[in-house]
DNA sequence: GTCTATAGCCAGATAGAC
DNA sequence: GTCTATCTGGCTATAGAC
């Protein structure tokens, strides 16, 4: 009978540890943050996790394995270049506003950690072939000007993963405050896919 | 005669910092390494700088004021909009392939302390009402499409600065080493331009 | 499983000789 | 100004009662 929702304890110390690993990064949290933040006592956090480490990384994989499949979505899914842009751009930022932390996050902790980084991705080795050949042939079909597929995949993700990462940059710079930057989050729904087009159709 | 070159120590601590600040971040930084770096001891560092703060502070405040004009030039600079993007997307990328971990730096420490940000800006405003005024010309004299002046200005940065921020993931995704990494940032001093005005010129 | 108490370590900071 | 030695506090982790 433990297929239920089951231990309440240990799923909320990882919620806490989410939300403290997620803004504060590995070095800066604090067991104790984490465990006030999940309403226990800080001795639990070993019982259940063993240790600091451990319990960043049930986070960070938790993290990493929502955030993946997504930018995957990009060179993986079956529809056209245009549809793609469209979908993951509406998808990503729409998912993203609901957890403005992830994405930076993520970045955060391989940046400190390049090994890991490496590690991480030989195991389940993306592949933007499919995507290429796609690029490839809308070129050559005239759909598209003439576009390197790795560069077109970069923009694809600055322009949509940036303003999340840089959000106290742009803040500042454009002296708005949280509220008009949600209201230009939500319009960049479609900014950015329009954007995206208008830069590669011919 | 304190003009010249001056204090070897103190500014070898200070580089030593900013390599270490730097590619750590603020919390995992250790002022033992920094001092090894530096090649002296310890106790100087507390000698030359009181704290560990201070010292941060000292690194930070000169990462800032490195990137931040640089970054105004794209909402002060005199120059029409397409030698703007042109000149700002070559100089940036060429500044930052030489400084690669300033920008994640920057970004990651703005996230970690928003209180420290807004006072960042608070006391140098940045004013984009003369880019906006600009955009607003350029669209009503049919250069370019209509635009907001605040998702332009995103874009602008999202496309050159993300890049650096984001190398691990770009480098996990599409699966190449540093070198292939640094060509695609070579060839986007002209194909991050060309993709922007691309998707704005009428 | 959950708590209190505490061990053990590590890093920032200081004292003081030279 | 630069070093060695040391203090102090804070944080991870564990022992042990309940």
């Amino acid at each position: 009978m433990e297929i239920t929702e089951s231990n309440t304890t240990e799923s909320s110390i990882l919620n806490a540890a989410k939300g403290i690993f997620q803004r504060k990064g590995m070095a800066a949290a604090r067991m104790q943050e984490i465990a006030d933040e999940a309403g226990i006592n800080k001795s639990m956090l070993h019982y259940y996790y063993r240790s600091k480490q451990l319990l960043f990384e049930a986070v960070f994989k938790s993290a990493f394995s929502t955030l993946a499949p997504q930018l995957n979505e990009i060179i993986n899914a079956d529809n056209s270049l245009f549809d793609k842009i469209i979908n993951f751009t509406q998808n990503y930022i729409t998912f993203i506003v609901k957890h403005p932390y992830l994405p930076n996050f993520i970045i955060q902790e391989l940046n400190r950690n390049p090994e890991f980084a490496r590690k991480l991705f030989s195991e389940k080795m993306p592949n933007i072939d499919k995507f290429r050949k796609q690029i490839e042939n809308d070129v050559t079909n005239g759909l598209i000007k003439p576009i390197n597929a790795e560069q077109l995949f970069i923009n694809i993700l600055a322009l949509n993963v940036f303003p999340f990462v840089g959000a106290p940059l742009i803040k500042g710079f454009l002296n708005i405050d949280d509220k008009d930057f949600l209201k230009l989050m939500h319009e960049r729904k479609i900014e950015v896919s329009d954007f995206i087009i208008n830069a590669i159709k011919i």
